[in-house]
DNA sequence: GTGAAAGCGCTAACAT
DNA sequence: ATGTTAGCGCTTTCAC
């Protein structure tokens, strides 16, 4: 016996323990904690008030070695400097949480790549995976059937991926602002584009300019930011606004990059909504600020998080097969930014 | 057998399939996987290779079972609506997942008390629980240590609590802004704060004010927000403007009810720094924005997550006992907002 | 309704 | 250097 132990972690009570107090078996004990086990009313009772006194809980994952059920999710992360997703990611967590689920946090900002934090998620077996922001392969997502996990994309999709989706419906997003900004008299309109391969960028793209040419309007136009910051935006609506001729709204793939394009063109002295219209999407918390009234499309992130919830209950359950994407309308939020018609 | 396992997880690779493949024993399987243990290079080159092409690891949790070592690190969050919470977490798992180790999610925002989510956390029997936004009583943190984990409060503390603490030295702060406010001239200093129990919010103003009576200046306005949100800063400057005589200088104790300051003081006509300067806590990256360029203390991030990680290294290899607070200084960041000295 | 026994996947003595 | 054995804390047959 080694001597090394003088920070030796004081033992947790186990089973064992507990059933010898009691005069009872250890499998009376877990009895007592599995919800649907037969066993008499007044023994789970006993079992349960000591257990409480000692402090016992059931060692999770000795528990899960045999039931096959971690009770954990793994949740996926990396753009987190948009303030959406904290905001996401604790309302997941807290829902989640009252299901008696439990999240293990992967992160891919760093050295690691999106792949690689789903293959470290995987080794947790965890019941299902959340992909919140990242970019992830549809390798990945292969990875995670073969090793029987369910994975959900958080409003992001991998085409072909064996995996659930929900989303904010971006597309049609897109659109309403497209109608909005045309019936209100616009008719230079521009795109602010985000982080390129984002599926939130394309498909509000796609739908804004889409519902432009429907609607006869000049395809608008396009200016890259590169990704989703404040900064960028910024610079982007610099660059736009030298255009000829110059855009009389500028809808930016979400509100981070409105708000930079808001702070750009108040620096060239031009005012909103008189000399240009901005509007946003997400509807963040600092849009609503009396400094920005940013005109935005909100997403509906309650209900997003209680159908993407929803769908782990159905999916631990096992009673889910059908994968088809669940895509939730948001609405628009109309705040100082931007022009109103008859003005 | 019941039949009720149509959606049966595939079942991964275990260490037993392994050694059959390779004709060795499991206890070879192990070793190859662990990096101490006595294994020909040879060996370990074949397990590991076979292992990689299988996309086998070892489970940790029946790893734990017996290491006793979970490598899991639980993390306790409530406020974060503050972006300054986000930065720090995923900050924190990733730095983390570099030294292999990984975070447990847990939030007390809804219907659990921090005290439960404490609670919780342990059931996990994790090797470090850090808290991050939550007010936890020293009770929990007693419970932990019998639970045998060690506690991290990352900037808060509880005080006589059994654990370890990491903060900006948030008195230091205080009176860095009080100094560097009456240099420039100020007489008639206010203070925006906010959660009224909260360790950061109680020290800014000890330092502030502490500073303050030191340099022979009345004892600044107090005003209560209440929270630390924008909304309440804006409230709250709202009120203290109305006071006789108004002040020339509002300190808030940090950047997000800055931000509400400045906003309530332009809605109210009036302009920053020419007739009330403001200052906040944090350096949130907002406070950059050419839309606010708002003067504060920036917390020292970087420093206070790799100290905390280290911290937890240290804990991990057992070779750490002195659970002295550590206190990190940060830095004034002066923007917009204040007015200079001799102007 | 309860206890005894087997075993989840793994690591850590102990042999050899 | 490798195999054998025991057992981590628990759930789940299977008896009774």
């Amino acid at each position: 016996m080694q001597n090394k132990s003088k920070t030796k972690k004081r033992e947790a009570v186990v089973a064992k323990q507990l059933a010898e107090e009691l005069g009872v078996s250890i499998s009376t004990i877990s009895r007592a904690f599995s919800p649907h086990a037969v066993i008499a009313p007044e023994t789970r009772e006993r079992v349960l008030r000591r257990a409480e006194a000692l402090g016992y809980h059931p060692n999770p994952f000795a528990r899960s070695l045999i039931t096959r059920k971690t009770s954990i999710v793994g949740i996926v992360v990396s753009d987190i400097t948009n303030p959406f997703y904290p905001e996401v990611l604790t309302g997941l967590t807290e829902a989640l949480q009252d299901i008696e689920l439990n999240v293990m946090l992967f992160t891919s900002t760093g050295t690691q790549t999106s792949d690689d934090a789903v293959s470290l998620a995987l080794r947790y077996q965890p019941d299902i995976l959340i992909v919140l922001a990242a970019t992830v392969s549809s390798k990945a997502a292969t990875q995670a059937t073969q090793a029987g996990t369910n994975m959900i994309f958080f409003n992001r999709y991998v085409p072909d991926a064996p995996a659930f989706t929900v989303t904010c419906d971006n597309v049609l997003g897109g659109r309403e602002v497209a109608d909005f900004l045309i019936d209100s008299g616009h008719r230079q309109l521009a795109f602010v584009s985000g982080l390129p391969d984002a599926t939130t960028n394309r498909d509000r793209w796609k739908g804004f300019s889409e519902r432009c040419a429907e609607r006869g309007q000049a395809n608008p136009l396009k200016e890259e930011a590169g990704c989703f910051a404040h900064d960028a935006g910024f610079a982007a609506t610099q660059r736009l606004m030298s255009c000829q001729p110059r855009p009389d709204a500028i809808f930016c793939a979400n509100d981070l990059l409105a708000l930079g394009a808001l702070n750009a063109v108040r620096k060239m002295g031009l005012r909103t909504p008189e000399d240009v219209s901005i509007i946003g999407f997400d509807d963040i918390s600092m849009a609503s600020w009396s400094s920005h009234a940013l005109t935005t499309y909100r997403q509906p992130v309650p209900k997003m998080i209680s159908t993407t919830v929803d769908l782990v209950r159905r999916i631990t359950a096992g009673s889910l097969q059908d994968t088809t994407p669940v895509c939730i309308a948001g609405d628009l939020v109309v705040r100082g930014t931007v022009r109103k018609a008859d003005e």
